[in-house]
RNA sequence: CGCGGAGUGGAGCAGUUCGGUAGCUCGUCGGGCUCAUAACCCGAAGGUCGUAGGUUCAAAUCCUGCCUCCGCAACCA
């Protein structure tokens, strides 16, 4: 029987559609999935979904429609995408999936059963305007971070996971074994979380509606944790009668993830399968992220690239080349516009699509497109040779790490050497007499080895070009096999080639950069109008009346001590002045801030912010993420109010 | 002192575990070649390795302090 590889993505969260991040992952597990069945496994590659909760429940309202409804869109986007990427995943998981939320209720019953759930009660702050619980470092300055507004503490019946009691097979897995990778997130996950003390899980949310409901108290949903990470052995059959292939694929061999999610998936989804008496996967993989221009991408600074308008123009396997090549293992990927051509045409166009040019040119040039019996072997030779044919063995053990980035720069340095060889045996001037004709074609009859060996190993990166290679250099399906991935001369000695198109394009860098400037951007600071949350947050007059601004004077200002965002200001009000602590250390230099005009809200109740007490709030604008002060006139008298 | 990561020629990175005066890709400049997608090959310029100290015969690499940037802090890959 064959061996089997099961590896998965993690399950994208629907809330808005997906973007070049969400294709990194997907197309660095295709690419391994792709490799692992070169190899002659037997693969189980899953993606999907994660459909329920709150967020999605507020977005659909926002909408206008079902959270089915406004998930079947963006779901549909999804595949759109993978499909478009030729992400070749075996099985896709919906958490709506009927299946799944039957195998999920089931496993919580299990959970149960056995002692690992408890009913206790969540504490926490919940806004009510918003119907929203948060955690205390969710809010922001105290305040609830979607509206600004007071928040109550709240208490809420929830289901717990006993977690806690883990905790130290847990730090055995991570410390002792390679289940983590890279090392750098075993520390940050011990570190934060095992050394405070691991605290028992809240699985439970009775504040919305939509996810699974909680087995015999329908008063609860089941919250995010159990839902989906359950969804790597739920796709498999477990709990469910859909699929049978649970014994067959289980344990998993690769989680990829990315870094903020590690924490479930390094601790919360081992102690599951502690408690099911499950066995734990092999590995766990979280990349990092790409920055665009060295700024994170986010929808909110409109920064987020679409690999949509990167594949209509420059071909997927481009894309898919470029993204592989430049994430590093263990740290962010650096995007920009211009390394992306640099990239595609240094790499794709220059070195191997031209290696393959000049050598079927030569090939048709020198021979009639077909390479006559007789050779002659020379001394240059040999370090090609054992290169390539040394080639396979290094990816293989690359692609298992696993060191995508790598394994791309491994495989063109034979690339690189293969068009270093043309010069060395200079193939123009052996042809200039006939007696060269068997050392030429040794020399061309190389050249298409290593292009047949190289395009092998590339061909689970870029699925889609290499068959365009393999016809252009004669190879039949047989010659680009595994097996001979890592055998010198198997094509044919009388091979025949067929000059085709041109494999990858080289770009006018400069015109391109421009063009991708324009559609796709780095960003840039903006405000964004949303003029819906206005409508949605209408107030009377009274409301407006009952806020009373007046005008200050800053007149001391330091940085609070203990925070990072925090300013401490004294301010003149016209009165017997105040103290008020803002959070614009970000932005402003203490002593910058001294002598300033400004208003602040002069009946807003005290409150304490990192120990010192805090008599207002000073008005300020958000500008994408930073703020600016708004600043008066000086000439306008301290305590004035503002109307 | 919340946690973690990073600061190396114009750009992006490797080297730091086990100290011996820096290496790769791109870019720039010069040369070669002409089979090829103005591509390929060779060579050169360019860095006192964030900063201040310390250990040592010797430090990018070990130790201490400081500065800057980024990410995370119950769910954006």
């Amino acid at each position: 029987m064959k061996k089997t590889y099961y590896i998965t993505t993690p399950i994208y969260y629907p809330s808005g559609n997906p973007h070049i991040g969400h294709c990194y992952t997907t197309v660095a597990c295709d690419t391994i999935a792709r490799y692992k069945r070169f190899q002659g496994y037997d693969v189980m590659f899953s993606t999907g979904t994660d459909e329920h909760g709150m967020k999605i429940e507020a977005n659909a309202k926002k909408a206008g429609v079902s959270p089915k409804e406004f998930v079947d869109v963006i779901v549909e986007n999804f595949q759109k995408l993978w499909g478009y990427m030729n992400i070749s995943y075996d099985r896709y998981i919906r958490t709506t999936d009927e299946f799944h939320m039957k195998a999920v209720q089931e496993i919580f019953k299990q959970l149960y059963d056995k002692g690992h759930i408890y009913k206790g009660s969540y504490t926490g702050k919940y806004c009510i305007p918003c119907e929203s619980f948060w955690t205390e470092t969710q809010l922001k300055e105290g305040k609830c971070p979607d509206c600004n507004r007071d928040v109550i503490d709240s208490n809420e019946e929830s289901y717990f996971l006993r977690t806690s009691a883990f905790a130290e097979k847990i730090e055995k897995l991570l410390t002792e074994t390679d289940f983590l990778r890279p090392e750098s997130r075993v520390n940050e996950m011990i570190n934060n979380f095992i050394k405070p003390g691991l605290e028992d899980l809240c699985i439970s949310r009775s504040s919305y509606k939509w996810g699974i409901p909680v087995p015999l108290d329908e008063k609860h949903v089941i919250y995010v944790w159990i839902d989906a990470l359950s969804n790597y052995i739920t796709l498999l059959g477990y709990g469910n009668d859909k699929y049978n292939d649970f014994d067959k694929y289980w344990p998993c061999d690769l989680h990829m993830t990315g870094n903020e999610i590690v924490r479930f998936h390094s601790i919360v989804w081992p102690i599951m399968l502690m408690m099911l008496d499950l066995p734990l996967p092999e590995k766990l993989y979280s990349h990092g992220w790409i920055n665009f221009n060295g700024v994170k991408m986010s929808k909110s600074l409109g920064n987020v690239v679409d690999p949509f308008i990167l594949g209509e123009r420059y071909g997927v396997d481009t894309i898919r080349y470029q993204i592989l090549r430049d994430m590093p293992y263990a740290s962010d990927m650096s995007y920009s516009n211009e390394n992306m051509l640099s990239r595609i045409n240094s790499d794709l166009a220059n070195d191997l699509g031209n290696l393959v040019s000049r050598t079927v040119a030569m090939v048709e040039k020198y021979f009639g497109s077909k390479l006559p019996i007789g050779r002659q072997a020379g001394e240059m030779d040999n370090e090609l040779i054992s290169m390539a044919s040394g080639l396979s063995a290094k990816i293989d053990k690359l692609i298992d790490e696993p060191q995508l980035s790598v394994s791309l720069a491994e495989i063109f340095k034979v690339v690189s050497r293969a068009n270093k060889y043309i010069d060395e045996t200079s193939p123009w001037i052996l042809a200039k007499d006939e007696t060269n004709n068997p050392r030429l074609a040794t020399v061309l009859y190389n050249l298409l080895e290593v292009i047949r060996i190289t395009s092998s190993l590339l061909a689970s990166f870029m699925p889609n070009t290499m068959p365009k290679i393999w016809e252009q250099i004669g190879a039949n399906n047989a010659a680009v096999s595994y097996e001979n991935v890592s055998k010198w001369g198997v094509l044919p000695l009388d091979i025949e080639v067929k000059r085709g198109e041109i494999i990858f394009p080289r770009y006018d860098a400069e015109k391109e950069v421009e063009y991708l400037n324009s559609v796709i951007k780095p960003a840039e600071i903006k405000t964004v109008i949303d003029e819906d949350l206005d409508k949605a947050n209408v107030i009377s007059i009274g409301d407006f009346q009952n806020i009373k601004l007046r005008t200050g004077t800053i007149t001391e200002c330091v940085k609070v001590e203990k925070s990072k965002k925090l300013l401490k200001l004294q301010v003149d009000d016209g009165r017997s002045g105040r103290q008020i602590v803002s959070g614009i250390a970000e932005w402003y230099k203490a002593e910058n801030l001294i002598g300033k005009k400004i208003v602040f809200v002069a009946n807003l109740s005290p409150a304490k912010l990192c120990g010192e007490e805090s008599q207002g709030m000073i008005l300020a604008a958000d500008i994408g993420n930073a703020c600016k002060v708004v600043f008066l006139d000086d000439d306008i008298p301290n305590g004035s109010v503002i109307r």
